[in-house]
RNA sequence: GGGCGUUUAGCUCAGCUGGCUUAGAGCAUCUGCCUUACAAGCAGAGGGUCCUAGGUUCGAAUCCUAGUGGGCCCA
């Protein structure tokens, strides 16, 4: 059969993904072999597949795969994440555009609706990934939200809340607007904006009674109206918040507000001016305007200071009726009109462009954050911190790159509580039960599974022992997603529910995690947390940082620029195989890929390089009474050492995780020691057959090659697996095991580096000379040449003898150097003695320069003295390398003059 | 503002414990070639102030100090 001289990846790819499947070659169940466990990030049920996803599976399916080729009983585990926040907002946009309002419905009827669109598009990104090749076992996929999920995660935060890890605090909280839900601090992106700082006049109340001290540094300001403050803000809105102005005690600027009180401009409440070390005399003016209910400090200072706190925004970011003014208006609208009406009044001193930063939602990207005070559920997190530092910092649990263990050490040692509530209904809902209470009074609650346990609880209470069910009243609240997403690599075997069970023992703790840095602190970090919470053992053994994906001039990829390409359409073009190896060629770990289509336009090239490789060994007819030629027995046998010397090289890089550097090493062993060397060394002359022994050779060393290269194009290594020879049907590649090695004839490699080097020695000539590669030559040589490959270099070179030289050639010659050693070539008349004088002069010139640099170093004494023995061998080695070279090209060059 | 990486060819990066033939790879570029597996190919070539300035050392891309540019994390 004739084979195309080009290789179709869209002809084989769904056929050899249908076939792993159809033979369960995917699927992991407990055995006497070595688990080798990996557990997916799971991708947003919203989502769609993009380039992260590209990388990050690849580099799963990479590491599965070889796992697998090396014995161990590989379980890939994939599934997906309810992303509460985004997914909800999706529903709601969706229902928005049906008319329908998310404040009309139940909660049973909305997550009605989440729950058709999560079935709708849940299952996309893993579609997906089937076409990227993903050897996941698809028998075990699941959702953060299924029945086995859910239990756990109720499991744990009841369980959290009887150790006392779990409260409920009121406690300043970063506020979503526009999702309506408390963030985590986690949740929260800060951008710098140009924005504008006001300053404000806050008159003082009793401005007869002011005394200016007179001090060096005073800074008082006084109008017709009186004496008053400035206070320098860059949100005015707010002041109808103020409930107090700070100055610094020490603060020679405005000692003399002390003990005053200010009117707040506009509001025309009085407020005290109250003292404290935390505001900082070179901001603004020195003095602070305090808002409790609306900053983080000044909630503290309010706090100190026994300050009243007046909360005048609304969930939905307008002001409340607390704020008494602009009641109903947003907040952002309120600060440009608010600023038009201090101006107006004349309590506004001055406006400055000012550059700060200010914190968003990371799920709703257009919209601040609000600080708020707010009754939330926390989990303590310094016992999680206590548990989860040491094994990352004492290398028992590995970060790669491992620069991230600083990050990681950073955050942990300065960790603050994790708000685990969202007000939100897609998620966990939070299994606690309030109980009736008088009006004003503390809550009552109480923490349990179902609500049969909560009522036995709540009967427990004194005063509530006749309590009905109906009068429990659930908490409304979902969990942060990341509350489920912790517990994944337990969950996934169940071994909350069901502690001990044979798979949690078997595959716990998994082997490598491979996700994105953006996440160390959402998911890395509380996975090692609950891990060893409720295993007592690490989550995972290592932990390998992709990079970002960002586009060939390196902007992040995203929907909002375009300049993500769509990763189905690639794989279109290019093939998987293709795809995958332009993704892993240049993404070291830790590192940004720069994208670019070019790379995978290199895989797909390499895939073809490939394929005719195989074209041109499927081509040759074999002849068993045909004897092995010299030159096949010398290729067979370095190659072989070849081969061996690169899987070890393989086996090293991907013990460091270099992956992108293994994949370096098996695409030059085949695409130049075995296409290039190798494949001419023993290709018989054209349509003649090949002997049976070097054909056998030749196969075997394809199929180890094949299989060095499945885990990184696991389409083409499997049809040409099966192309190869005839297999049973379940002979596959992807089961097959990988080639080993443990040593290496480093002489056997080193003389062919040589004889490599004297063939494109030869062939550099005739491309110079323009002498046809067809016109054979006899080659002379001067020194210390090891003869063992001369049969190959005959034949690839068009060499008739290999002989010593003798004095005199007839007729015109030109050379080259290999090492020490001068090869001659006869040219009969067509030497061009110019450029032949030219080259060697530029080769003396070199010579001696590097003859310099040698010599230096040997006329120090210093060096010779203290530099050790082997160093200062090798450099007197090179010394007399040169030095011979030298000579030899001195006497060529005399000849040629003469 | 605090912390942590990073800075080597046009691009992306190796270069480990200081010495490895006066600095490497892949890609890109340029020049030849439609040579019988492969033009999605082959054979060559060019391309460097190893960010800067000091220091340590017989010797620095490599170690130290300060700085530049750029990045990330935290506040």
């Amino acid at each position: 059969m004739e084979l195309a001289s080009k290789y179709n990846p869209s002809e084989v790819e769904d056929k050899w993904y249908q076939y792993w499947l159809k033979n369960g070659f995917f699927k992991s169940k407990p055995d006497g072999r070595k688990p080798y466990t990996v557990v997916i990030p799971p991708p947003n049920v919203t989502g769609v597949l993009h380039m992260g996803h590209m990388l990050n599976n690849t580099i799963q399916d990479i590491l599965v795969r070889r796992a697998r080729m090396q014995g161990f009983n590989a379980c890939w585990v994939p599934g997906t994440d309810h992303a509460s926040i985004a997914t909800e907002a999706k529903v709601v946009n969706k229902l928005a555009s049906e008319g329908i309002k998310k404040k009309d419905l139940t909660r049973e009827q909305f997550l009605e609706h989440a729950w058709d669109w999560t079935r709708k598009h849940g299952g996309i990104i893993l579609e997906q990934l089937k076409k990227l090749g993903a050897s996941c076992d698809w028998d075990r996929t699941a959702f953060t939200m299924d029945d086995k999920r859910s239990e756990s995660v109720l499991k744990v935060f009841v369980d959290l809340y009887e150790k006392g890890l779990i409260y409920r605090g009121l406690r300043m909280v970063n506020w979503d607007p526009k999702a309506q839900t408390v963030l985590s601090t986690e949740e929260v992106i800060y951008r710098d904006e140009k924005s504008k700082l006001f300053y404000l006049k806050y008159y003082v109340q009793d401005s007869e009674a002011v005394k200016l001290t007179g001090e060096e540094g005073e800074v008082f300001h006084k109008d017709e109206k009186g004496y008053y403050a400035v206070v320098a803000t860059t949100r005015p809105e707010t002041i109808m918040g103020d409930t107090a102005m700070c100055i610094n005690p020490k603060d020679p600027k405005n000692q003399w507000l002390k003990g005053h009180k200010v009117i707040v401009p506009l509001v025309g409440r009085v407020i005290p001016v109250i003292e404290d070390r935390y505001v900082d005399v070179e901001f603004g003016t020195g003095c602070l305007k305090v808002t409790p209910a609306h900053d983080v400090n000044d909630y503290a200072l309010g706090k100190t200071h026994g300050l009243e706190t007046i909360d005048i925004f609304n969930a939905d970011g307008t002001i409340s009726e607390a704020a008494g003014m602009y009641v109903g208006q947003d907040r952002f609208d309120v600060r440009k009109q608010i600023a038009i009406d201090l101006d107006n009044a004349g309590l506004l001193e001055k406006v400055e462009d000012y550059n700060n930063k200010v914190g968003y939602s990371e799920r709703n990207q257009d919209t601040a954050v609000e600080p708020r005070l707010c009754k939330q559920w926390f989990l303590s997190m310094q016992h999680f911190a206590d548990i989860a530092l040491p094994p990352v910092v004492n290398g028992e649990l590995k970060f790669y790159p491992s620069k991230y263990v600083t990050t990681y050490k950073n955050w942990l040692e300065n960790i603050q509580d994790w708000c685990i509530s969202r007000q939100l209904w897609w998620g966990h809902r939070i299994p606690a039960y309030f109980l009736p209470t008088e009006e004003g009074a503390e809550e009552k609650f109480v923490v349990a599974l179902t609500v049969e346990d909560a009522l036995a609880k709540a009967k427990k209470i004194a005063g509530y022992e006749n309590i009905t069910a109906d009068q429990l009243v659930r908490d409304e609240d979902a969990l942060d997603t990341w509350f489920s997403s912790w517990l994944w690599p337990i969950s996934l075997f169940d071994g909350i529910n069901n502690p001990g069970n044979e798979e949690i023992n078997y595959y716990y703790p998994t082997s490598d995690l491979v996700t994105g840095p953006d996440i160390i602190f959402f998911w890395v970090a509380r996975m090692i947390m609950a891990g060893y919470e409720y295993q007592g053992k690490m989550p995972f053994r290592n932990v390998y940082f992709t990079g970002i994906v960002r586009d060939k001039i390196g902007r992040k990829m995203s929907k909002s620029l375009g300049n993500s390409p769509d990763p189905l359409d690639l794989i279109a073009t290019y093939g998987a195989d293709g795809v995958r190896m332009g993704m892993m060629l240049s993404a070291p770990a830790g590192n940004d890929i720069l994208f670019d289509d070019a790379l995978c336009e290199q895989g797909r090239n390499f895939n073809n390089k490939i394929w005719n490789a195989f074209r041109l060994v499927k081509g040759w007819d074999v002849d068993d009474k045909l004897a092995q030629p010299e030159t096949a027995k010398l290729a067979i046998k370095w190659f072989g050492e070849q081969l061996n010397k690169t899987i070890i090289e393989i086996d090293d890089c991907f013990s460091k995780y270099r992956l992108s550097e293994a994949l370096m090493a098996v695409y030059k062993l085949f695409r130049d020691e075995f296409s290039a060397w190798y494949l001419e060394m023993v290709k018989p002359e054209y349509q003649h057959p090949i002997d049976a022994a070097t054909l056998n050779a030749t196969l075997g060393f394809f199929e180890s090659l094949l299989k060095l290269l499945h885990p990184f194009m696991p389409f083409i290594t499997e049809e040409l697996y099966q192309a190869i020879s005839d297999r049973d049907a379940t002979d596959s590649i992807m089961v097959a095991q990988q080639p080993k090695a443990s040593s290496f004839d480093e002489t056997v490699i080193s003389k062919m580096e040589v004889t490599k080097e004297l063939i494109a020695g030869v062939r550099n000539l005739r491309a110079e000379k323009g002498i046809s590669p067809r016109k054979e030559f006899e080659l002379f040589y001067n020194g210390n040449l090891d003869c063992s490959n001369n049969a190959l270099i005959q034949k690839l070179a068009n060499i008739t003898s290999i002989k010593a030289s003798e004095n005199n050639i007839d007729g015109a010659t030109a050379s080259f150097m290999v090492g020490t050693v001068e090869c001659i070539v006869p040219l009969g008349d067509t030497i061009d003695v110019e450029a032949e004088v030219k080259k060697i002069e530029a080769d003396i010139k070199y010579y001696e320069g590097f003859l310099i640099s040698v010599e230096k170093k040997l006329g120090n004494e210093k060096f010779v003295a203290h530099a050790k023995p082997e160093v200062v061998e090798v450099e007197r080695k090179k010394k007399a390398d040169a030095e011979s070279k030298l000579a030899t090209l001195k006497a060529n060059l005399a000849a040629l003059k003469k």
